[in-house]
DNA sequence: CGAGCCATGTAAACAGTTACATGATTCT
DNA sequence: AGAATCATGTAACTGTTTACATGGCTCG
């Protein structure tokens, strides 16, 4: 989360609500929190020396926070030492590993819903890779200003392939979810809906 | 967490202690806590009536857990409704996307730790997946005993099935990891070291 | 003036991790 | 006797979600 936020501010300073809000767009695939961890930590790193505050003195209440230095050598600190990926813990795999224990037709149904959601997000995650390899995604166009030209490819190169890897996995999954409604297809052939044995 | 461990008490009853070494083993691929995890929710679902308690008279204190009628039901209504997969909020792909902001030997030390664990966790899966496909898999063999033979087909093949998407998955995620690799190959060679722009 | 968005937050609960404590049994 | 393993737990902390509270600004 501490990292989502700086990594975030580096593009551009930005109010809690802002950085809410991008959170429902393609960075929300990246790192996603709802405003009630946004805001406190905001107020966590900016007593840390992390953030910088500015209190925008136009009639409403509002915070813009940009990052520090310090911010941005925490940033790259992390960046720096490697961490192994963790183990992804997903209840999808539970349920699927045991639905042996759900009626045939809802087994059908989680699989239907599976396929539905993979695909979707797939798709999604396909057109944002579109945006950013031509170089048409908003966001990226305006990080890459902040940037000196020659690293622009660098940076733009690694955004590419993170969303690869997201979209590749939506699409493997969706494969696997569809691979599961044919595995249904051929157990309820084999055996008719409510098991008589072999 | 509440259902894995209903989901494992169905095969047969376990202490939690006996819980807690499942999950270093491939269970622990589907689902996995700390024993301080498990035992206080061991107790919660006994006292919610979801399992029964024999507190083992041989000298030791010593509980096994088991599912009573009450815990089956609770499992097959959770089974029974569809619900969507959980995005994957994984910390892998924060560090990735923002990757420039790392030393191109951090950037590389990076990758090849994600090549490396998911290319082992890949190996690792393949193997269990065999094992359960030839039947040898010994809590697979031990879980089809409690079943009607009729149900045999079913049970083995969503754990097969559940398996063959843990593994795509590693597998995907290790080709991902070796892409990475060659991107970077590319970065390299085309701005030197500490980069003059193009 | 009301609807909807901008904007910031608090409270409570839930989930999960890390570290520590304790003692019994079994194996060498 | 000592080490390893069996066995159960507590405490403190971190992270995350859900629900609620409040009020200003903007536009029709």
């Amino acid at each position: 989360m501490k990292y989502a936020l700086l990594a975030l501010l580096t593009r551009t300073p930005m109010t809690g609500y802002e950085i809410g809000k991008q959170f429902g767009t393609s960075v929300g695939f990246v790192w996603h929190a709802p405003t009630s961890q946004i805001y406190p930590e905001l107020r966590r790193l900016a007593r840390g020396g992390l953030l910088d505050v500015d209190e925008m003195p136009q009639g409403r209440r509002k915070k813009r926070y940009s990052i520090t230095e310090a911010g941005i050598r925490e940033l790259t600190d992390w960046m720096n030492q490697a961490t192994v990926p963790e183990p992804s813990r997903n209840a999808i795999f539970l349920r699927v590993a045991y639905l042996e224990w759900a009626d045939p037709e809802a087994a059908r149904a989680q699989l239907e819903l599976m396929a539905a959601t993979f695909e979707e997000r797939r798709a999604v995650l396909e057109s944002v890779l579109t945006t950013l390899r031509n170089r048409t995604h908003p966001r990226l166009a305006e990080r890459l200003q902040a940037l000196a030209p020659g690293e622009h490819e660098r940076a733009a190169a690694f955004k590419v392939y993170a969303f690869e890897g997201m979209m590749e996995s939506a699409r493997q999954q969706a494969e696997w979810a569809r691979q599961g409604l044919r595995l249904l297809d051929g157990l309820d052939t084999e055996t008719p809906p409510r098991g008589e044995q072999a």
